[in-house]
Parts: structure tokens; sequence; C-alpha cells
RNA sequence: CGCGGGGUAGAGCAGAGGUAGCUCGUCAGGCUCAUAACCUGAAGGUCGUCCGUUCGAUUCGGACCCCCGCAACCA
């Protein structure tokens, strides 16, 4: 792999980005540093963006009282500012409203249709009129619409164009069966494959009855479906003026890792590649999986109260100390639970005792008996072996989209060099040959702990190698007070 | 018998066929360079229950109990 292009979903944005996304993009926008420090900035290509059609968007508009596209224009620049004051370094951000998006989608539905993959039916079901569209069985509740209790459900009919999905059963199984790694981890691989082998029924992916949508190229009174639409944002985007300008082509695409949460795996893993297929375009690489987590022990969501809003959370917290936390909680593909409660007990215990205060004590001791460090070549070949050792069982981990067992990882080595100062005691020592041979090694360690912590700590390890370099004690991770 | 995930120290989580680990918390020492930080030691688990395979299972297989997602025209 000399390439990795990685991407989030495109988020839908009736309303603000809450923690749940914000976790997603930290995560892409660590594997997205790490391997741009690995192989190149011009190496690694991070999108995200926003899905912007739909009759919930256009009804969140109404109700608004603006127009569809000035609803969306206003959300999709809160998200994408969200993200930049987080810091995530996403390299564009894709709106799928844009007409360059759009001849795309319409493009690659017209060639599934000239091959016969879509056709024609209608479609029978229940539809609420405040909503302005078809319910599912699982969406009604007592046989109303939770959200139009008042409204009586009535029986349509509507003509839908259908994707042939179906047709794509025994290739996706076979393509499975041969890329065992297409989806990662391998329990989502697992469930995947069971979902492909209980039968794939064809999708309808256009409707009459949305309006604020992409016009089927074929059959202007249609749009085109949500997916449909949204999907191919991930292979639309090599077509952008801007994007290409960056030096980012469709070379990408064969590198393509798309990271989803498992709500939406099978969209990914299932439909995306029959689409694909269809077109006779090349998959992707791989589908990452996030499980779900909840927040104090409850499912997120804003009838929950607890849909917290990323930003808020910065007002309180480091960035550092978010990113950290949600990277570290849980494994990537498992679900868990997110607190402030473990959110300071991991900064100010692993960040700021482990990492950051030894990164102060050898400054402070280094300029106190005024010896040398930062020179790795006079290191000590066994510590510096030991420290490699670290090193390279760490990079694995981030090489196997383990950031959990990474961060853990990362700060054993941080604890190894607290024991070895505490070991050689260089305060004690007077020959100053020795105690710069304690510090200089213990420089090189710090070193390697500040580069591998960057994807995780950008904003932290970025004061740390500048601290280390000028010798400036620093309080990297100033104590949170509970009270604060 | 719809599909799948999970049940491991007080809490949150890793792990792996053969002395059960990490972070936080608790207790007792040590140190004093450092962000009242650091180091050492201790307490605390019959690894959901019951069978089976094995010389040996918490790790493999089966049954069961409990919790949680999904079940495909879900934005």
């Amino acid at each position: 792999m000399n390439k990795f292009y990685i991407t989030t979903p495109i988020f839908y944005p009736t309303s603000a980005p809450h923690i749940g996304t914000a976790y997603n993009v930290f995560v892409a926008d660590t594997l997205a540093r790490y391997f741009r420090a690995k192989l190149g900035d011009q190496n690694v290509f991070f999108l995200t963006g926003t899905d912007e059609h739909g009759t919930k968007l256009a009804k969140s508009a109404e109700a608004a009282g603006k127009t569809p596209i000035e609803f969306v224009d206003e959300l999709s620049a809160l998200y994408d500012q969200t993200w930049k004051d987080l810091g995530i370094s996403h390299d564009f951000f894709i709106r799928t409203t844009n007409p360059v998006h759009e001849k795309f989608a319409q493009d690659l539905l017209q060639k599934s249709f000239d091959n016969g993959d879509i056709y024609e039916k209608s479609y029978e079901g229940l539809y609420c009129e405040g909503c302005e569209s078809f319910k599912t069985d699982s969406e009604i509740v007592d046989g109303k619409c939770p959200d139009h209790p008042t409204k009586t459900l009535v029986q349509l009919s509507e003509k839908n164009y259908f994707f042939r999905l179906s047709k794509y059963q025994d290739w996706l199984l076979e393509y499975l069966e041969q890329n065992k790694e297409f989806v990662f981890p391998s329990k989502w691989y697992d469930y995947v494959v069971g979902l492909v082998k209980e039968g794939l029924n064809d999708v309808s992916i256009s409707r009459e009855s949305v309006k604020w949508g992409i016009p089927v190229p074929f059959d202007p009174s249609q749009t085109i479906y949500v997916w449909y639409d949204a999907l191919p944002n991930y292979l639309s985007v090599f077509n952008f003026d801007e994007v290409k300008a960056k030096g980012f082509t469709d070379e990408f695409w064969p590198e393509a890792r798309h990271f989803v949460g498992k709500d939406i795996l099978k969209f990914h893993a299932i439909l995306w590649p029959a689409m694909l297929k269809s077109a006779g375009l090349p998959l992707p690489a791989q589908v990452l999986v996030h499980g779900h987590f909840t927040v104090g022990g409850v499912k997120l969501g804003k009838s929950n109260g607890n849909a917290i809003d990323p930003l808020e959370l910065k007002k309180k917290y480091p960035v550092d100390a978010i990113r950290y936390s949600l990277l570290t909680e849980f494994q990537l593909g498992n679900d868990g639970d997110f607190s402030v409660e473990r959110l300071e007990a991991l900064y100010n215990g692993v960040l700021g005792n482990n990492y950051g205060n030894l990164l102060n004590r050898v400054i402070h001791l280094s300029n106190k008996k005024q010896v040398e460090i930062n020179n790795h070549a006079k290191v000590d070949s066994e510590f510096k072996a030991q420290v490699d050792e670290f090193r390279t069982k760490v990079e694995g981990y981030f090489d196997a989209y383990e950031i959990k067992l990474a961060a853990d990882t990362i700060n054993e080595l941080s604890t190894f060099g607290n024991k070895y100062i505490d070991e050689n005691k260089p305060w004690l020592e007077t020959d100053n040959a020795k105690v710069e041979n304690v510090l200089n090694n213990l420089s090189y360690l710090l070193s390697v702990v500040n580069t591998l912590y960057s994807p995780i700590l950008p904003e932290a390890t970025a004061k740390a190698i500048e601290a280390l370099k000028n010798r400036e004690v620093i309080i990297l991770f100033p104590k949170l007070d509970e009270n604060k």
C-alpha cells in the first residue's frame, strides 16, 4: 500500500454534529495523520462531507422558514467549520448538492440503466401525508406514524425504479470469500457474509414524490433515492476541480477505506459494491466498521438529552482530551461508553501524570545538570533497542487500525521511561557523564513517544516536540479541575 | 429453532489452549528531578451458568440464562 484514502460517511445535516459523528471523524483523522506520516502527505486523501437531499431535509428547511438550498448551505458550513474547529485534517469537504456530484451520480445510474440493471415497478405501501413519504412496518407504531399521530396512513402506490441487487448476490459472496479483509473487523465481515447468504432483494432507487433530489437521468419526473445519491460521493469527489488541483486523482480509489458505523455497514459492504460492479467500476479496498457508544450509559439521542455538541465539550476540555477518551475507550468495531468522568481520569492520569510529567522531569533535570540531550546518535544501543521494540509494536497496531491498543502500548513506553529514570536516579548522580547518558536516552524515548502519539494527540505532541527541542518546561496537560 | 454482538477484579476495558492483564480507584511502603506527579508491594476475579473435546479451557464445541443491535423501499 503506497496510497491511503479514508472516508467518513457523508452526514445528514438535519441538525448540528454530535459526539457520535465526531467520534467517526476523529478516528478517520487519526488514521489519516498516521498514514500521512508513514506514506507522505501527498499519498493520503481524507474525505468527509454532507448528504443534502431528501424529504426530511426539505421538511426541516420548511420548518426553519428557508429554502432547501439555503438550509443545507448553512448546515454543511456548520459541519465543515465544526471539523475545522476540532482540528480535523480533512483534505476536502464534499456536498451532494454540488453539480459535479449530481452529474456523477446520474452518470453512474445511467450506466446501470443501460446495462439492464434498473427496471420499473410500482411500489405499494402506507404513506404518511405529514412526512410526505412511505413508512416501513418498523416505522409504524400502533398503526400510526409516530411523527404525525393525528393523520391516517393511506395505502398508495407509486412508480419506482429498482436496482437488481439480487443479480449480484453470488458474485458478491464469491468476492467476499476471496477478500476476507474487505470488511474489518472480522466479526463484521462474518455479519455481512451472513446477510448476503440470506439472500439479496432488489432495492428501490428512485422516488416520484420526493422533489428535493437529483433527477433520474432517464426519467426526470423522478429523483434518485438516498443511497444511490449518497454513496457515489466517494468517487465523484475526484471530478472536483479543487480536488484535482491538489493532486488527488482516482488513483487513490483502489486504496479507499470507508469508515462507517455498523448501522450503515450493509449499504457500504453490499449495495455499494454491487452498484460499482453494475457500472463496471472497481471496488474500494475496505470497509472499516465501528460500533456505537452510549454516553453515561444512555444511548445517544436528542430524546435522551445527551446528543453532546463536541464544540460545547471543547469549551471545557482540550480537543486532545476528547480525542484520547473517544479513541481509547473501546476498540474499533466494539460498542462502548463515553463519560466525562472517564475522560478526566484518562487525561489527568495517562496523559498528564505519565506522559506530560515525564517530559518535564527530563527537561528540568537536563537544564539543572546542564547536560546535552536530544543526541540520538549517543543513545545506548540496548536502551534504543528496547524503545524501538515498543515503536514497532505500536506501528503494527496502527497499521491494523487498532488505535486503542496502540495508545495503550505508547502508555507502557511512557511508564517504562518513568521506571527507567527512577531506577537510575540521575538527580542523585554526581558524575555528569552518567547523568547525560540517562537523560539523553530518555530524550530519545520521549521523541519516540511524541511521534507515536501525534496521530492521536496532534496539538499536545506538537507542543511537546517544540518543548523538548528547546528544553523548555511546559505544562502539556494542565490538571482538569472537576469543579471547573 | 431469523441474524449478529456482548457477559473477565469496585468502575471502564484488553487478552489468549498451559503462572489471568491494562487504566482509574483502594491500602501500605519508597523517592523527592517532576503537573501533590513518579516507583515498589498488597488487597480484590471460581473470566455469565451447565455439559463436552483435551494431559490441560477463561480461551475450542454444544445447550441454557441475561443485556444490546439488526431483520434490507429504514437519512
